[in-house]
DNA sequence: CTGTATCCTTATAGATACTG
DNA sequence: CAGTATCTATAAGGATACAG
């Protein structure tokens, strides 16, 4: 087995927090999957969105979030090739953590709306639903 | 040991979705807090509540957490030594992160609290430690 | 009881080059 | 355009022993 990324997870109550969390850590996900949810992307617009992240690790990333069911990968076989990513109905649940993680992020830490990035998060912010 | 646990993060928007994540990243961080949203904890009651952790990762979580300003820790200068964790104020108002994310794991994965499992999802769940 | 100190293994991540 | 393939460096995590 190639990938092991579920670590093994004592199971007290409080277990399915680490459990989501295993899920959705890895260096990129998050970001990811907060892209995804306004809308369909292809893999150099993703590129885009990171650009800190190496094509190997967003593609690693890509891949792992797929085996997990969250996003689908739709492959245009055409010349040049076109990838789509998209979420699935899987991948959509998980809305309220990506936008609990988002808003608590805007407000305690200094990547939210006190910069210049903070315009930028405004529309988000709006189809969250501030509160 | 300099602590270098935060990451270089680019900024696009959804930045504050990763940020967030590393903070409350590390094996056992999402456990932790969320037993102490629940009240204090002795070093020992934790240790309990997480039985596959080692003493060093609990100390090495609980440091990150106590600089991170999420949890205090209040030392009684008795014999033997007792000490108490707590949450901060600001530890508490990762209260709705966790909680998203404990509604999610109890919904989706086959950790949810005792009784009910998911259903769907089990699939996953073959490599995720049977004990 | 509540930790430290070592030592070791594995996971994660980055740089760079190459390909259908 | 959308990836693989290597190679390397560092960080995370674990086992075990020891200490105030």
């Amino acid at each position: 087995m190639p990938r092991i990324r579920h670590k093994r997870l004592d199971c007290s109550p409080g277990c399915a927090v680490e459990a989501t969390l295993e899920l959705i850590d890895g260096k990129w996900k998050g970001v990811i999957l907060f892209h995804l949810l306004q809308g369909t992307l292809r893999f150099n617009a993703l590129r885009k969105l990171l650009p800190n992240a190496t094509q190997r690790m967003l593609t690693m990333q890509l891949r792992e979030l797929e085996e997990d069911g969250f996003i689908h990968r739709e492959i245009y076989p055409q010349v040049p090739p076109k990838v789509e990513y998209s979420l699935t109905e899987h991948g959509r649940t998980l809305e309220p953590v990506i936008l609990a993680l988002k808003r608590w992020g805007d407000a305690h830490t200094s990547f939210g709306a006190s910069g210049r990035q903070a315009e930028a998060s405004a529309k988000h912010e709006a189809e969250a639903g501030t509160h």
